[in-house]
RNA sequence: CGGGGUAUAGCGCAGCCUGGUAGCGCAUCUGCUUUGGGAGCAGAGGGUCGUAGGUUCGAAUCCUGCUACCCCGACCA
């Protein structure tokens, strides 16, 4: 085509090249802004937030609002473009949505009621509704139900990066949780669940190439997909100490899931009954540690009964567990027998059912459906509360003294649990959330009638799924899992500069001055996303902000060791620079 | 939304108890010196003390309302 149309051009048509962000590399301290402080915000409480705000990347507008810096945009920038390139890969195609959304599309799904306060309402000068996006599946079934019209064009996956604004509760964190920040979120429509598992896989496969490229430690878990059903669920987490969440790995095998979702294999069997029942004062027990103390044994031979709201027909329900495990509430919202959301009975309640307060309840004589958990159902000669103030039950069996319960999984997993899959014991680590794909079905194409015309031009709904990454979260994640005292210390592939340059009292030396210069046109010529600090600092001062900033490459400039033809190098990650020749520098990084 | 806390210069804080007209460190600006781990000296600029009202001759300080922000519990990338 190009030769056909030359001959209009007077002149040949610029070559255009690929344009990356990368493309622009390299800088000037001098013409950049650098803002550095020593002291840490009081409002910040984790370390990303503080470095952040401290290393100049992010500045606060309001709640959970905060603008990005020249150098906190570098870095999600180079998020961006991985994420971006990944997904390109992948054969998804990108597209880019308003982020302001009219209330009919919301009303067609049902979500404009079902969607709380988090959702950002807004009206127009008309008076209409309309809503800042906190996701856009209704917006992409519209798009897909007009422009996708037959079998012969999916599978299709459309994503975007874009911001979205969701109305938090409690912001924290800085970008970790703020209300508006930068998603990624794509959608692939598909024929059939088989397509749809395709999609999913693809997508699964380019999480982990984009998680891999970022050089994040990460784990791909099994989440609850909440209420939209069994369908296939995988999280992504950074995992980092001061993570939110509370990931479930396998000492063998894959198996890794968030803890809302991860499964209690029960073991062994339960013990003869040897004890009779019999009732003992525990004036001012309330909790089980203060029970386990009182009456010497451990917490996990006594059971604590929890009043939860049930159904219509049996409003109060008994979930019992043993004294050292916790509820998983996730699990038991699950249950048809227990409301969903969960919410624990109030004092009147639990007062009506079993005639005492909180820290008494127990499942003997109760009148509410008892349910128990695998393990509380396997103990015998056990502790629980007498349903009367200052009085527990002990030598408690079931079957003999109380009828046996429903037994279901209940509680949280614990460190040394087996895995439910592939042998092995299970680990817990605190995650950071960044990822989240999983299998929609057809819950948005069915109420907002997307459909495709088969082969035998019969129309069929639509199977979606959605992919989401956390753009503006991941930059939080990684300075989490990557600081340490001087700062931080950033992955290669996100790291606002890859490599920065410092001269020793540059301004007076002219040979320190065109070595620098020269090392800064060196290192642009290889590719190297380099900052030449030109700065009229002293040097203190310059490599405590380079450190603070985190670049993961230093090279020292000085009269000293251009002497002997000689560059100073420091990985940011180590804790000594080394004196390297100046032919080797490149070497290093590249 | 419940519970707790804070609001004084760009940032971090003192002053408040016991009212008398605002101070320290960092940062900023000027000059000189300094230059391998956040330099020193000298000087300068910058605050209607969150906001509205009340008490008082007089309020940063005492009282009341409001607002904003932060922290702890139910949501999510």
């Amino acid at each position: 085509m190009s030769g056909a149309h030359r001959g209009r051009h007077a002149v040949p048509p610029a070559r255009y090249t690929a344009c990356q962000t990368n493309e622009i590399k390299g800088m000037r301290a001098s013409q950049f802004h650098i803002s550095t402080t020593k002291e840490t915000p009081n409002d910040a409480e984790i370390a990303s937030h503080q470095l952040m705000l401290r290393a100049g990347f992010i500045r606060r507008l309001g709640s959970g609002l905060y603008s990005w810096m020249p150098m906190g945009l570098r870095v999600v920038r180079k998020i961006e473009a991985i994420v971006r390139e990944e997904m390109n890969r992948a054969g998804a195609l990108e597209v880019l949505m308003p982020s302001v959304q009219p209330a009919e599309l919301w009303e067609e799904s049902g979500r404009w009621e079902k969607f709380g306060p988090e959702l950002l309402r807004l009206h127009d000068r008309h008076d209409r509704e309309y809503c800042v996006g906190p996701t856009h599946e209704e917006v992409i079934t519209d798009i897909a139900r007009r422009e996708i019209k037959s079998y012969r064009q999916l599978p299709i996956n459309f994503y975007q990066i874009q911001t979205k604004f969701r109305d938090e509760v409690r912001p924290r964190f800085g970008v970790m949780r703020a209300r508006e920040f930068i998603m990624k979120d794509g959608y692939s429509f598909n024929l059939g669940e088989a397509s749809l598992q395709e999609s999913f896989d693809s997508m699964h496969v380019a999480y982990c190439n984009m998680f891999d490229r970022m050089g994040l430690e990460y784990r791909a878990v099994e989440a609850d997909s909440g209420s939209i059903g069994g369908a296939m669920s995988r999280e992504f987490h950074v995992l980092a100490d001061s993570g939110e969440d509370a990931v479930v790995y396998s000492t063998e095998g894959d198996y890794a899931a968030n803890m809302e979702k991860a499964a209690v294999v029960s073991q062994g069997s339960r013990g003869e009954a040897s004890e009779s029942m019999a009732s003992v004062d525990t004036p001012g027990v309330h909790t089980i540690a203060e029970l386990a103390a009182q009456l010497q044994v451990d917490e996990s031979r006594c059971l604590k009964t929890l009043l939860v709201q049930g159904t219509e027909e049996t409003p109060v329900v008994a979930l019992v567990l043993r004294g050292d495990h916790q509820l998983n509430e996730i699990k038991a919202e699950h249950l048809p027998e227990v409301a969903s959301p969960l919410v624990m009975a109030d004092a009147e309640t639990i007062k009506a059912a079993a005639n005492c307060d909180a820290g008494s309840i127990g499942p003997v004589g109760l009148n509410v459906p008892v349910i128990a958990d695998a393990d509380a159902a396997l103990l015998s000669d056990f502790i629980c509360g007498a349903n009367e103030n200052g009085k527990h039950l002990t030598g408690v069996n079931w079957g003999r003294d109380l009828p046996e319960p429903e037994v279901r999984d209940l509680r949280n997993v614990v460190e040394g649990d087996p895995s439910p899959v592939g042998g092995g014991t299970l680990k817990i680590v605190r995650g950071i959330e960044v990822g989240h794909i999983f299998q929609l079905g057809d819950t948005y194409s069915q109420s907002m009638g997307a459909t495709v015309l088969d082969e035998n031009g019969k129309p069929q709904t639509m199977m979606m799924g959605c992919y989401g990454v956390g753009i503006t979260r991941i930059a939080a994640a990684a300075i989490e899992q990557n600081h340490d005292e001087r700062g931080i210390v950033w992955p290669m592939a996100i790291a606002p500069f890859e490599a920065v340059i410092c001269p020793i009292n540059m301004v007076k030396s002219d040979a320190v001055r065109e070595a620098a210069e020269a090392l800064y046109a060196e290192l642009l010529a290889a590719g190297v996303d380099v900052l030449f600090d030109d700065r009229p600092l002293r040097p203190g001062a310059m490599f405590t902000d380079m450190e603070l900033v985190g670049i993961p490459h230093r090279f020292v400039v000085s009269d000293k060791l251009l002497a002997n033809d000689e560059i100073e190098y420091r990985d940011r990650r180590q804790p000594e620079s080394e004196v390297i020749a100046r032919a080797d520098v490149l070497s290093r990084i590249v």
